[in-house]
DNA sequence: TCTGGGGTCCTAGGACCC
DNA sequence: TCTGGGGTCCTAGGACCC
């Protein structure tokens, strides 16, 4: 917490159906729904005006559709107009302070006192002021809601205080008075679960949680969540502003308009996951070292089976052939409602091995035992390649080529992280043998393959 | 018309190493 | 031989957020 008001909340209101309503003149002043509009869609963002019939984000949208009336527009969403709309916000806030750290398309913090400004409540309030009359601007019509205060939570939490466009200076040294008369369920971070066990022992406002103890809230909901609770009740909170936040983890899933019970289909859905997040991790130029596949039945139960192999990857292929590998160990009866592919572990390899010299190298065993099927050949201790076998029986080959090390089996696919003793390891990529894009081989040789790879 | 899709963080148990 | 304790990594699940 800091001596002064310096931390800002903004939270675009009802966004994408703001966005909608600003584009399609017709949809202004009535009940928007944005969000899945197939039989198992669920609502993302309602409009205000939807909103007074009962509309909220996550109902399903069949039950949004009995509470609304005739004539609310449900839409799909456009994503891409929704980004650049935030886009041209996102700016505004960076014109105040370079410290904006954005927390999604349509929330952000701002580290005023990184930008120089008048940090008293009436020069904060102008601020706030003109900032939300210039993102009205800028944007054809969206508006927002803005929290300044003395730390991020306070700061959200004013922002949500005169939701919509709203605007609340929480002036430091006021911040309990703010704080606790609200339930406990409007802090961030107090959901269902947390705010039933709070209500469990008496806990409702942030009033009472105050006047728990350190050991009470760690026996109730856990040390780190204990903790935060017992802070969060004195606005005790200093995590900073931190802008440019890395990604840890690239993931995507879909749920089937009916439940998939084919081995077929399914492996082919894999697939097409796979080829979705390896074009994001692509694009951030990077790549992970576990694999998860979720699993959803019929029936919602929800599993995940995850590997974590040596080297990151950021091939297709290769993660969708151990999202095949780790769905054959799970019982489908009853069917599929969802299939996710998540890759995790981005891009954190050991740099130690950069500066190893050659010679420090040891020889490659070319009597190595042949893998079994499915088996992922252990780091070479070399700044080499990691080799992942498909076929049982082959004898493992492997060799230097290029500007990247190789390593593969006799038959189908080969499997090559490019680079050098100097270079930071690339990810792993295996490709087919058999593919004629890469090989005009016949009968399949890896070795051609790895030279047109590296070449 | 029951329950999307993209994330983050935490917990707990087991393996393994020292 | 019955016996630890700490640390790290991995896996699975759960809570929560937008």
């Amino acid at each position: 917490m800091r001596s002064e008001a310096s931390v800002l909340h903004l939270d675009l209101d009802a966004f994408f159906a703001a966005v909608e309503q600003r584009d399609k003149p017709s949809l202004r002043g009535k009940p928007v729904v944005v969000g899945g509009t197939g039989g198992r869609g669920v609502v993302a963002t309602a409009s205000y005006e939807a909103r007074a019939y009962g509309a909220r984000s996550a109902m399903s949208s069949g039950e949004a559709r009995r509470r609304c009336p005739p004539g609310t527009a449900f839409l799909g969403g456009r994503f891409a107009a929704y980004s650049l709309t935030s886009r041209v916000v996102m700016d505004l806030l960076r014109e105040l302070s370079p410290l904006v750290e954005q927390v999604s398309v349509d929330e952000a913090y701002v580290d005023l006192a990184a930008g120089g400004h008048d940090l008293t409540t009436t020069g904060l309030t102008a601020l706030a002021a003109d900032l939300k009359a210039r993102i009205h601007e800028a944007t054809g019509g969206v508006r927002g809601s803005v929290g300044i205060a003395s730390s991020k939570t306070l700061a959200k939490i004013g922002s949500e205080l005169d939701k919509p466009d709203g605007l609340r200076v929480i002036a430091a040294g006021t911040e309990l008075d703010v704080l606790h008369p609200l339930p406990v369920r409007s802090l961030p971070g107090v959901g269902p679960a947390t705010g039933d066990r709070l209500s469990s022992v008496g806990v409702r406002t942030v009033a009472d949680l105050h006047e728990r103890s350190l050991t009470d809230l760690v026996a109730l909901v856990g040390q780190a969540h204990g903790t935060g609770l017992f802070r969060l009740a004195r606005a005790d909170d200093e995590r900073p502003v931190v802008p440019d936040r890395e990604a840890k983890s690239v993931s995507a899933e879909r749920t089937y308009a009916t439940d998939l019970t084919d081995l077929g289909r399914l492996e082919s859905e894999l697939r097409w996951l796979a080829d979705r997040v390896v074009a994001r991790l692509q694009k951030d130029g990077t790549a992970g070292r576990t694999v998860t596949l979720k699993f959803r039945r019929y029936d919602f139960t929800t599993l995940t089976r995850s590997q974590t192999l040596p080297q990151p990857v950021d091939d297709a292929r290769t993660i969708a052939e151990i999202a095949r590998r780790l769905l054959a160990g799970i019982d489908r009866t009853g069917g599929v409602r969802l299939l996710g592919v998540g890759v995790s572990g981005l891009a954190d390899y050991v740099q130690g091995d950069l500066f190893a010299e050659d010679d420090d190298l040891p020889d490659v065993d070319p009597g190595a035992e042949a893998p079994a099927e499915g088996d992922v050949v252990p780091d070479d201790p070399r700044p080499g390649p990691t080799a992942t076998l498909w076929h049982p029986g082959q004898d493992v080959e492997h060799a230097q080529m290029g500007r990247g090390w190789v390593w593969g089996s006799g038959l189908g696919r080969v499997t090559v992280r490019f680079e050098g003793p100097r270079t930071p390891p690339g990810p792993v990529r295996t490709y087919a043998t058999d593919d004629p894009d890469l090989s005009p081989a016949d009968p399949p040789d890896w070795r051609t393959t790895a030279e047109r790879l590296l070449r």
